[in-house]
DNA sequence: GACCTATAGTAGGAGCACCTACTATAGGGT
DNA sequence: ACCCTATAGTAGGTGCTCCTACTATAGGTC
């Protein structure tokens, strides 16, 4: 009935609204959506760095976007390039101290917004949740910055 | 439970993944998702014309975004800048032969495919939209592009 | 040891989104 | 007639995405 296409084109829309909102309350802490998700992602690594190759495969993005991303992220140092010890190809990114302290004041802006979704009944919300993750699995992606027990590790870094 | 920011990241995945789908379809036929949707609403549209400020307002996209798109469609030929009769200020944007032969061939192409959404339940394919539809009213963003009534108009200019 | 393929990262460029700042016109209020 | 505000569109710049093409290193195979 819908119609996929109908679907996906529905899905872009909000997509464009719901990362509308997102950059509105992360611009303060001078951090856009991609690079915020970035920094999520080195925080939630145990060593708190990541070869580049790893985060565009966590993130889903090309090598050429992490390059863009990290560069940038470096000029605001809050990651820095370090060698890897036995790779040579390899660049490892390593948040910095400041690094860690913006992701915290930006998680704790954004973790509270409801982005307009608060206007969905619970279950709706769940139900979509469980729908988008479907989706993923299907293309090959899984839920890393967004899981739930990685976050965890975030708050009790922070705690 | 799921939090609104996993769920707004789970769909910014999920675009990701469809958009990249859809742009497969397209770019046989010289197209992008963004100028394919304009020239959708400019078939829906009675005369096949609309003011620029216009179509920025149903593609929900920002005025700048809408000169871009058009100074393309324009050099490919598939629509034409024409002077309002009336109002001097505004520019409105007229769909060729070429223009209106391109976009009939190119939903051929992306309206048989499912972009990886068959394998959902039928089910939930449409509770899927029905939320996206919710969240979208909430915002102000009424379905135009994606409103299977105006697919008739399409189909019949195509029949 | 010389090749050969795979992997890691960067350079340069296209496309679309946004922003601010600017010009031109419209339409009301005085 | 004159302002004054609102509206329409464009110019220039930033950020993120992708692409192709390139260099450097790793780790095999002959």
């Amino acid at each position: 009935m819908a119609g996929a296409l109908a679907v996906a084109t529905s899905i872009m829309r909000v997509q464009q609204l719901l990362l509308a909102r997102i950059e509105d309350l992360l611009r303060p802490h001078g951090l856009t959506f991609a690079r915020y998700e970035a920094l999520v992602l080195l925080t939630f690594s145990r060593r708190g760095s990541l070869p580049m190759s790893r985060m565009g495969e966590r993130l889903m993005i090309h090598p050429t976007s992490v390059t863009n991303i990290v560069d940038r992220l470096d000029a605001q140092g809050f990651t820095k390039r370090v060698a890897h010890p036995s790779d040579r190809r390899t660049t490892l990114v390593e948040i910095t101290a400041s690094g860690r302290s913006v992701v915290e004041e930006a998680t704790g802006a954004v973790t509270g917004a409801d982005f307009g979704l608060a206007e969905l009944a619970p279950e709706q919300l769940g139900s979509l949740y469980d729908v988008m993750r479907q989706i993923r699995a299907d293309a090959g992606d899984f839920p890393t910055v967004d899981n739930p027990a990685a976050w965890a590790t975030l708050f009790r870094t922070s705690g």
